[in-house]
RNA sequence: GGGUGCUUAGCUCAGUCGGGAGAGCGUCGCCCUUACAAGGCGAAGGUCGUGGGUUCGAACCCCUCAGCACCCACCA
């Protein structure tokens, strides 16, 4: 908390906050707010700390409202008066923070005993990092995974921790050091590394606890991180091995090297942007005085390295003149004309610079020809003294400069056009990457790649969608060696010593490195100064939490795990990484599957980024945020700080009021259900407003069936013939959702889980079978057996329901279920650990389904006439039928009840003769529904509705009267679609029929 | 230069086996009907990017083109 700008900050937001409070209290008079009504909160993350996390706990017995201790259920229709035992709005904060906090007590993240496994690795978030859009996102998924298996009664390990990301921390460490006007070297290596645990152990914590507010059911009593002393032991452990067995080797080799960090990155770690450049053409004068040669560069500076100049041996243009020498410019040195097939002679003027020691392609070049490398840089990517004194000391940009000031003085520099050039930059400090001549460590990457190249060709390893696979073997096949030390001081250090000659011994320790070589004790040994790239620990992840490279029984009974969760962007970093490390080391692959998902963009369609300012933070999303904190926390410690105007208006513009308070559920549920199989997905607050809602929807609903049953247990399964249809029918939806669910969480398919969970409660349950539950409870000549049927079904349904839906929605699923369960007689005290729901526990009933469906067509028609005709929904209409099947008939008898009270029908009168003109009409299958009209209506508006839609009908004939009529349709076609075309045709031909009957009777 | 996706309603997106184009949000109309106005009921809205091919039949399979996005790569 030194931080002096950050202090600052938070006094400001504090100060807002308290004259927030103040407003509203005035507002609200003291009371709760309103629904919609954002709480202002201390939004202190900007620092990466949440002090009100957990702070105030209440306890489960708090988190709900008003006990009902004392009032006796009454189940009767006067049951309405009842209030149940669950507050009367929606409120996620009351309960989510209580209920992961008991959840995590009782030690239900920790795997059970069973014989099947289940086993997630998280990938680990950087340790300085807090969570974004993206980890909630995947964890999200991880987690309904997760719950979906431990509700299957799989023994579950979701693997936790974080990893210390060597250059990301030591940034973050060095950017705070430096607003006190220190660098790391001031500390020294030891103390700055003090410095970094301590800072560690200060503001580490911040995404655990972040994580938990997403309901993540983690393991966190085997939390990891990747510098814990058994993981650095198994970071060791592999560095040796791999070096005994020459997969790891050390050499002066090319590599990227960041002149501000100080320190070689691997190829991945380079990000080449196109950049507006120059490209300079310039003179190099034949020896011989005899004329030049021109040569194009982007990189003129680099000119004090160059050695030779290529041509391409058969350009017939300077044949004659290979072999000869040339005057380097600006230097006193002459280098040869050679010939090398790379060149392309139609590029510029087909003459090359060659300087193998500050360029990729030239180190090639000259390795061939045998060609000395002339470094020109320090660390710092300022000329050294290999360069004439001249330029010595200068930045290279400087001497880029007056190298280029100096040819034009003397009449080298041809031209100079403007060019776009690819620049290659770090991604941590986006400077301009050098290729630089050190000595560094290196994986041998070909004999690894193979095994991993293959386990994923014949099946051990399954990407979801599968073409990410094409992806991962382009990159495999193409891969080079890789570059694991770093420069750093924040990381695992390299086990290798030197002796004052420079030879290498590498061991465990010191001491074993020394035995293996047989050294004695006065020799004395430096360590290698350098640590391991970040990823080298994290591709040991799968196995070396599990205790590796002792044999404990967590890795006998979790490795390999079940399936990797993870963002195509660290497909090369990370998963192929632990492949390779993984086969090598537990000869086994590290898990089955690997599940690819979209990258989270704002709903633009642009990347989340800080500097962008489109930032949103998934605790705003849950607790929601006012205005200004929003714009502070946006605006505050941005890259360019000019840019904050433009973000303060685009934020002022898009959040007028700020952040509503959605609660993890609705949050999560959206997550899920922008999981589609594309590459990216926009979040749009459009999406998470509606799954807030469907979370209340939810609520409500069990508010009902609390009023309903009462708080006692319900008594004795009801009989098979007490069951209704609308009950019988409930259950046949029930299994088909249950059903979808199954299949697209095997599947991943998450978007579809949960777009089945809510058309199953909104649109059925709630829309129709608590409506017609609600006809039989009111209905006083039911039978009592039936009522407790239908009681039973509401409480069955929602009970299952709500454990098909605890993977997505954790908190609501659990408290309510809490609530439910135990009057299905239920003891658990937690859905979490019930049984995910069977589909062969719901039988189906498609007679029941096809009754029910027909009477909804019913209801809908007569719905529609009330709707277009302008009737008063309030007032009862009469509702005349004819026409029908048997079955229709039976059931129109059966379910009048129904019809009467969910269309609003007055009586329904069976006729034999349709003779009243005046009425409006809809057809329910073969039934024609006629309802008389009233003065009010106009009739003009009835003969628009049925010519319309006579016109639809009569156009879908036509298209099923032209395909029967074609004679290749009728022989080519599956008999059941021709079937199904044929009575299409005749329900058609029939439905027009009494369409254009009415039509008629309308306009005589 | 190589590779991978995407293009369906105003917006964001589903559409699995090739067989009558769907959802959410938004829009419009009516309703505070005793679980829920964070709600209920109803409605409008689509040449499935373009052009071709295969097929009895194409949003879906094949090819062409266009636009967009991303990944990889050393063209000075």
């Amino acid at each position: 908390m030194s931080d002096p700008t950050l202090d600052e900050t938070i006094n400001e937001l504090e100060a807002l906050i308290e004259t927030k409070r103040e407003e509203l209290q005035e507002v609200v008079g003291g009371r709760r707010p309103p629904p919609g009504v954002i709480l202002p909160r201390l939004t202190e993350r900007v620092d990466g700390i949440d002090p009100m996390l957990f702070r105030t706990l209440p306890t489960p017995a708090e988190s709900t409202s008003s006990p009902t201790a004392g009032s006796s259920a009454k189940t009767s229709t006067t049951a309405m008066k009842f209030e149940p035992s669950i507050a009367k709005t929606y409120e996620p904060h009351a309960i989510e923070r209580a209920r992961y906090a008991a959840w995590e007590q009782a030690g239900h993240f920790k795997p059970s005993a069973g014989d099947a496994r289940y086993c997630i690795m998280l990938p680990p978030p950087n340790v300085t990092g807090s969570l974004h859009m993206g980890h909630a996102f995947q964890d999200t998924l991880m987690d309904a995974l997760i719950r979906y298996h431990r509700m299957q009664g799989h023994s579950t390990l979701w693997q936790c921790g974080t990893d210390h990301a060597g250059i990301a921390t030591q940034m973050v460490v060095e950017r705070q050091l430096g607003l006190k006007g220190q660098s790391r070297h001031d500390l020294g290596r030891e103390k700055f590394i003090e410095a970094v645990w301590e800072w560690k152990s200060e503001s580490g914590g911040t995404i655990s606890q972040q994580l938990r507010r997403m309901g993540a059911s983690m393991d966190w009593s085997r939390e990891r991180f990747t510098m814990d002393p058994a993981l650095s032991k198994a970071v060791t452990e592999v560095f040796v091995r791999l070096h005994e067995e020459g997969l790891i080797y050390r050499g002066k080799r090319l590599v990227n090297w960041d002149p501000v960090l100080n320190t070689a990155i691997s190829d991945l770690e380079v990000v080449s942007q196109e950049e507006q450049g120059q490209i300079w053409h310039i003179r190099y004068p034949l020896e011989n005085g005899t004329g030049h040669l021109v040569v194009a560069t982007t990189r003129p500076e680099t000119l004090l390295g160059d050695v030779a100049v290529a041509v391409h041996p058969e350009d017939e243009r300077y044949r004659r003149i290979i072999g000869k020498y040339l005057k380097l410019p600006l230097c006193d040195r002459s280098i040869p004309v050679i010939a090398d097939s790379y060149v392309d002679p139609a590029f510029g003027s087909g003459c090359l610079k060659i300087t193998p020691a500050h360029d990729f392609n030239d180190y090639i070049v000259g390795e061939r020809h045998s060609l000395p490398k002339i470094n020109i840089f320090t660390d710092n990517a300022a000329i050294n003294d290999n360069a004439p004194a001249a330029y010595r000391g200068l930045d290279r940009y400087a001497a880029r400069k007056k190298i280029v000031a100096d040819l034009e003085a003397q009449g080298l520099l041809a031209r100079v056009d403007p060019h776009k050039l690819m620049v290659p930059r770090g991604d941590r400090s986006q400077a301009v990457i050098e290729p630089y001549l050190t000595d560094q460590w290196f994986v041998s990457i070909a004999p690894l790649a193979e095994p991993a190249i293959k386990c994923v060709e014949d099946g051990r390893i399954r990407f979801v969608p599968e073409n990410w696979s094409k992806t991962y073997f382009e990159w495999m096949r193409n891969i080079d060696d890789w570059c694991i030390s770093r420069q750093l001081w924040w990381g695992h250090r390299i086990p290798a010593w030197y002796d004052r000659s420079g030879n290498i011994y590498v061991g465990r320790t010191e001491s074993e490195a020394r035995a293996k070589a047989g050294l004695s004790l006065d020799v004395a040994l430096t360590q290698d100064p350098d640590v391991l790239d970040t990823w080298f620990s994290s591709a040991l992840w799968p196995f070396s939490t599990l205790g590796w490279p002792d044999k404990t029984p967590e890795l006998a009974t979790f490795y390999p795990t079940s399936v990797l969760v993870t963002g195509f962007d660290i497909i090369f970093f990370w998963v192929a990484r632990m492949i390779m490390l993984g086969l090598k080391f537990m000869g086994e692959v590290p898990f089955r599957e690997v599940y690819i998902h979209g990258l989270v963009r704002d709903a633009e369609g642009n990347k989340m980024s800080k500097s962008k300012g489109n930032i949103l933070d998934p605790i705003d999303l849950i607790d929601g945020i006012t205005l200004e904190p929003l714009v502070v926390k946006r605006t505050t410690g941005l890259m360019r700080p000019e840019d904050a105007a433009k973000i303060e208006v685009a934020t002022r513009r898009q959040f007028p009021n700020g952040i509503p308070s959605y609660g993890t559920d609705a949050l999560r549920f959206t997550f899920a259900s922008m999981a589609t199989q594309g590459r990216d997905v926009r979040f749009d607050l459009g999406r998470i407003d509606g799954y807030r809602n469907f979370c209340n929807k939810i609520w409500n609903a069990t508010r009902f069936v609390l009023m309903m049953v009462g708080d006692n247990p319900l008594k004795g399964t009801p009989s098979v013939a007490s069951y209704g249809l609308p009950e019988r029918w409930i259950r046949h939806r029930l299994r088909s959702a249950l059903g979808e669910v199954r299949d697209s969480f095997e599947s991943y398919r998450f978007d579809l889980s949960a777009q089945a969970i809510y058309e199953f409660v909104w649109d059925e349950y709630c829309d129709w079978y608590i409506e017609l539950a609600k006809v039989t409870l009111n209905d006083e000549q039911a039978p009592d057996e039936v009522k407790h049927a239908t009681r039973h079904t509401l409480v069955e349904v929602l009970e299952f329901s709500l454990r098909m839906m605890h993977p997505l929605v954790p908190f609501i699923s659990d408290e309510i279920w809490c609530k439910v369960a135990p009057l299905m007689g239920k003891r658990g005290n937690t859905v979490m650990l019930e049984p995910f729901p069977n589909v062969a526990e719901v039988a189906p009933d498609d007679a029941a389904a096809r009754t029910l469906d027909w009477m909804k067509t019913v209801i809908l028609g007569v719905r529609r006439i009330r709707a277009e005709s302008n009737l008063e929904p309030s007032k009862r209409i009469p509702l005349k039928v004819h026409g029908g099947s048997t079955a229709e008939r039976q059931a129109l008898q059966a379910l009048e009840g129904y019809i009467k009270q969910l269309a609003r029908v007055e009586k329904i009168e069976r006729i034999d003769e349709v003779d009243d003109p005046d009425a409006t009409t809809a057809l329910a299958g073969e039934t024609t529904l006629l309802v008389p009209l009233l003065d009010l209506i106009d009739i003009n508006v009835e003969r628009e509705r049925i010519g319309k839609e006579l016109a639809r009908m009569t156009q879908d004939l036509q298209r099923v009267q032209g395909k029967l009529a074609t004679e290749s349709f009728v022989a080519k076609a599956p008999p059941e679609i021709v079937d199904k075309e044929r009575k299409r045709a005749t329900d058609l031909g029939d439905q027009i029929t009494r369409l254009t009957d009415q039509l008629a009777r309308l306009q005589r």
